[in-house]
RNA sequence: GGCGCGUUCGUCUAGUGGCUUAGGACGCUGCCCUCUCAAGGCAGAGACCACGGGUUCGAAUCCCGUACGCGCUACCA
């Protein structure tokens, strides 16, 4: 058993994205199949037709694969224990639980909702302490059974639970756990549509696709018990359970989408690289024990355990996010970059840059740039942006001349004595020959001594004048990327227009 | 209500009985670097290890209780 080779599975209900409570379960499942040269499964769990949303399925696929989780098995790729989508399986749930109800440990049950809304009634007023079927279907005759069979009565088919037992497991991150049968209820095994519920489908499924770990959510704990009596029932064996700890909001409740953005998608749209929300959800809940906060998907595959996994919940914490992307768009060649940036002009829209307050940036979206040009920005800028999009928002100089001015700015840097030394300054660098940085820092440190002044007070305005804002790479570095002719083009600009 | 699980700096966490005056990271503050902003370096604030009892020569670490939080309690997953 412990040398064999693991099979595991990531099986969502398609609920019409993939959250990232869902990444972290599906990418421990991976690293830890991956650690043990083992096998990831995706399964679709689509058992509830009232849930059923159009296009789901296609769009859990895409978030997981943009995220580089490629699975071995799975409802587009196939596999030798398909099909992978319970939809699909219906036949096979029914076989199954005939045994269980030949061996009584399954049985018919008639009784409609209304009688079931109305036990529960009546024991929450007995407040009785917990709210159970009361196995009245279980008391039917042979031949009662028959006639309701044969007269197309509504039926599901419950769970056997049989009483006064201790359900017992061992979970790998809680170590061992019981129950009291007592507490737990004769579960709803097939709905009366046919469909099987989540609790009969997900050991069925398990059991024929050869899981032998189960890795989930530890909102499943609770029903666990349920799952360890099928196993039981069916005369298998148990896999592996590890229950895996929540995610939460930042007040500690279980991640919603009324706090934030939960979806895989939201955070790609947003411009998060996968390497850094893969980092980040790793750690969320395990760490190999050392201090090492930066890794790689290969990385996390080799370091992985189960054992390492954390018992308590971990909020999601945004500014560790952004700490970590900007970690891994800084750790990226320039020429990685390049074609990231290329597209993020590409698709510039006023959402993601808020081009309002940038209108400059209006005129970008269909301009064409050099490789050669938008390589000299990176390397300016790299250390400066946590994401692609900030080389467009933090120094759209580059892309655009300034349309206005920093007005915190131009109230420190521009004074009244200001336009002539521009003007010298100007002349200084008209006369220069395909300047490069010391050129520029010669002749303005030239100007400097001339006028008998600071050269900050030439660097200041200068500054403002080229980009029309206060902050960025070192000057020189950008007089070289922006060339003579538009440094020129842009002092003369920012003579005329910045009055004080 | 019942059952289950959890509880170390604001957040993610290290810690598996003495190495701990509880370590790291994010964030925050200050300093250095510097034409600005970053990055980087250094320093700092920040946790009576939820609380109360035990066990032990010794407990964040083991046991019990309490509180609080969360999950489950469906013909949802």
């Amino acid at each position: 058993m412990i040398s064999e080779k693991p099979r595991v599975r990531f099986a969502p209900s398609p609920t019409g994205y993939l959250h990232v409570g869902g990444l972290r379960t599906a990418l421990y499942n991976y690293l830890f199949a991956k650690n043990r040269d083992g096998k990831f499964i995706l399964r679709i769990e689509d058992t509830d037709r009232n849930r059923f949303v159009e296009g789901a399925v296609e769009n859990l696929i895409a978030s997981l694969k943009w995220c580089g989780l490629e699975y071995d098995e799975g409802p587009d790729i196939g596999g030798t224990y398909g099909p992978y989508m319970q939809s699909q399986r219906l036949e096979i749930y029914k076989e199954h639980v005939k045994e269980l109800i030949a061996e009584g440990k399954a049985y018919y049950c008639f009784c409609t909702p209304e009688r079931l809304d109305e036990l529960r009634k009546e024991q929450q007023a007995k407040k009785l302490p917990q709210a159970k079927y009361d196995k009245h279907c279980l008391r039917l005759s042979k031949a009662e059974i028959e006639e309701n069979l044969n007269g197309g009565v509504d039926y599901v088919v419950r769970l056997n639970v049989e009483p006064d037992k201790k359900i017992v497991f061992d979970d790998v991150v809680r170590g061992h756990i019981e129950f009291e049968s007592n507490n737990v209820d004769d579960q709803v095994l097939i709905k009366s549509d046919g469909y099987p519920t989540y609790h009969l489908a997900n050991v069925v499924d398990d059991h024929l696709m050869k899981i032998t770990h189960v890795i989930r959510g530890e909102e499943w704990l609770s029903s666990t018990p349920k799952h360890v009596l099928l196993y039981d029932f069916f005369g298998w064996e148990r896999p592996v359970f590890a229950h895996l700890p929540l995610l939460l909001n930042p007040d500690r409740s279980k991640l919603s989408k009324r706090q934030g953005d939960v979806a895989v998608e939201d955070y790609r749209a947003k411009g998060f690289l996968k390497e850094a929300l893969i980092n980040f959800v790793a750690l969320l809940g395990w760490n190999a024990g050392d201090d090492k906060e930066f890794y790689y998907i290969d990385e996390l595959i080799e370091k992985f355990s189960l054992d390492r996994v954390n018992k308590s919940g971990a909020v999601f914490d945004l500014e560790k996010l952004n700490w970590l992307n900007a970690e891994h768009l800084r750790k990226k060649t320039d020429e990685e970059i390049l074609p990231m940036l290329k597209k993020e002009i590409h698709n510039i829209t006023e959402e993601s840059t808020d081009i309002n307050q940038q209108p400059e940036l209006q005129l970008i979206k269909n301009r064409n740039f050099d490789d050669e040009y938008l390589l000299k920005i990176i390397s300016a800028m790299k250390e400066r942006v946590s994401f692609v999009r900030e080389y467009l928002t933090k120094s759209p100089y580059f892309f655009a001349a300034p349309e206005k001015y920093e007005e915190a700015a131009v109230l420190k840097n521009w004074k009244p004595e200001t336009p002539p030394v521009l003007q010298k300054l100007r002349d200084e660098f008209s006369a220069l020959q395909n300047p490069g940085k010391e050129e520029y820092e010669n002749a303005l440190a030239k100007t400097a001594e001339g006028l008998n002044i600071g050269k900050g007070k030439i660097i200041h305005p200068l500054r403002l004048s080229v980009s029309g804002i206060s902050t960025g790479p070192g000057l020189y570095d950008i007089l070289v990327i922006l060339g003579k002719d538009e440094v020129i083009k842009r002092i003369n600009t920012a003579l005329e227009k910045i009055k004080v």
